[in-house]
DNA sequence: TGACATCGTAACCTTGAGCGTTACAATAGG
DNA sequence: CCTATTGTAACGCTCAAGGTTACGATGTCA
């Protein structure tokens, strides 16, 4: 039985940084530019300072010719990790009676 | 060639309600109470007025014995539709050239 | 070395979502 | 008639995302 402690999910950010800026030699400027956002967002996400939101998926998906599930996957998969880690009580949650049973 | 006009994705609040509520005769307060959240906030999912946040997911999981992700991914349909449907400007991105070639 | 591009970020502001509590009116059931 | 359940409004709080402007640090190149 693995404790299912998987590790720190793959930023989106990381994958624009090293599966297109890096590769295409784009800077973060132009791309911002191209995406049609600020400067400021397009960096916050490649230092992972911020995520990807279904907007800017959807612009990801156009530049780089992808689907924006993609984005939205990576994001999801990070974002439910962080809120793993985080304790707000839903780990005090019990399985509905009903629910439990009929397994 | 299919234009890809998929319709209005299943709110993750109706299959709470369908799938949940009404089969188990549970109502909302009792599940709310149960999940560690407020009436209001749960209402608001039910009645499709808010989405499945990361946390509400975790707490969805735990007392419905389902993957978090489920919850995640029925939201993430819901909010890139919702997104797809709002002119924010994301469609006059153009792709990065090299990649558009590279095709 | 000097001119210019790029970058990360801070500071500031606005908008909107999520969540909580309290309270009220409408319904459904026993 | 009494009670449980509901949807929601009214408030208040916190936080994320996005934009603009601006500054200092680095890097490149003629």
């Amino acid at each position: 039985m693995r404790p299912k402690m998987t590790r720190k999910p793959t930023h989106p950010g990381e994958i624009v940084k090293h599966d297109y800026l890096e590769p295409l030699s784009l800077s973060v400027t132009a791309l911002s530019a191209r995406l049609g956002v600020s400067r400021k967002t397009l960096s916050a996400i490649v230092n992972e300072r911020a995520g990807v939101t279904p907007d800017m998926a959807l612009r990801l998906s156009r530049a780089f010719n992808t689907s924006p599930e993609l984005w939205l996957n990576l994001q999801r998969g990070y974002d439910l990790w962080a809120a793993e880690q985080t304790d707000t009580g839903w780990r005090k949650v019990e399985p509905v009676p009903s629910v439990a049973l009929r397994k």
